[in-house]
DNA sequence: GATAAAATATGATGAATATCATATGCGCGA
DNA sequence: TCGCGCATATGATATTCATCATATTTTATC
């Protein structure tokens, strides 16, 4: 009998299911999620995927944690690729950005179906409150001079500024209000961390 | 043939139906929506729906644009029932309270299921966006004293920190970091009101 | 290169659900 | 009070989708 090792085969299909299914979840929603569908776009059919996850619930669980990773991923990214100073204003102009608009199956998961979490299991609701915790903790690290607590207070104010601000950018039907809508909260972020 | 007067049994049966459909938006999300479930909810059974709705699409446009129009309700009688010159708080205090963490299908529609909005048909979307501009109106009104424009700029940012610190409130899985969450937008609200 | 086991595909099943056709019952006008 | 229509209910149909049983292909070891 062959174990299922690092880097074997199954593993790496697996791999690419759970990816399918991390931006399954953020372009069509945690109900949106097809187990069928997803198999296609991770270019299988539909009758493998019990070989590689319990059920369609198991899959979203996992996912969940997958897409927050790759969120905070791409946030940490971009602090590192600022100028020294301008991390916090470059993580908020990253996440406002036109981009990450038109592009939630890359971007925050929370921001692309944080309304759904408070329906689903008890898994994908601790895999949400964990990232959030670490975008959180991301924030508040751009805040070395004040005291932990304000730090951390601070953080939390701008993440719910920043979530919100990109919610209602997608929600509204006029490109205007949207642009106008992320400059506001870019504004307000900036007088915040001031 | 008798008409469909304003007040008529049939007219309250649709109100019925259409309210109904309106807090399963707000509890179950878009996709959550079941017609047999809203004609239940309603005191009715599923076959008599469509003497009331072309389609399930048709009622979702109207319940989207109900829920706001609740919502918006909601939040201008807590600005009613203010003291004089405590009007934006109790606004902010109302919206960030523990009974509207508690009670999204009576509560506000974009924190509710603002991130399968960009999903649904156009109906939606602009039920969606006519009500955030409304929201966004009722805040921009608390600063009589301030220009139109920087009125309107705090406005938005203020809604969307207002919507992001309910959207984590509500995902996260630790009622202490829920009420943190909370208390921090409130901080950073009064500050950005001066 | 042959063979066994693993990985994936095909096809079937059952449940959920939107929609529609038809039946029943209740209120309104005579 | 009686009968006609409207409002609602019952039941049927078709489709979608998660899950599972079985078949086929692929891979790795000898």
């Amino acid at each position: 009998m062959r174990e299922v090792k690092a880097g074997s085969k199954k593993e790496q299909t697996r791999e690419r299911i759970l990816r399918a299914a991390a931006r399954a979840i953020r372009k069509h929603g945690y109900e949106g999620v097809g187990v069928a569908d997803v198999m296609k776009e991770a270019g299988l059919t539909h009758g493998g995927f019990y070989a590689h996850f319990e059920s369609r619930d198991a899959l979203l669980a996992a996912a969940a944690d997958q897409a927050g990773a790759e969120s905070i991923e791409n946030l940490t990214r971009a602090i590192a690729a600022a100028k020294p100073g301008q991390e916090l204003m470059a993580l908020v102009n990253t996440y406002l950005s036109d981009r990450h608009v038109a592009a939630p199956e890359q971007g925050c998961a929370i921001a692309a179906a944080g309304s759904e979490v408070p329906r689903q299991q008890a898994e994908v609701r601790r895999a949400a409150s964990r990232r959030i915790k670490d975008i959180i903790g991301l924030i508040e690290r751009q805040f070395p001079e004040w005291g932990r607590s304000a730090a951390h207070d601070k953080a939390m104010g701008i993440a719910a500024t920043l979530v919100g601000a990109l919610v209602l950018a997608r929600a509204v039907d006029d490109s205007q209000l949207s642009n106008r809508i992320r400059k506001a909260a870019r504004e307000l972020v900036r007088a915040a961390a001031g």
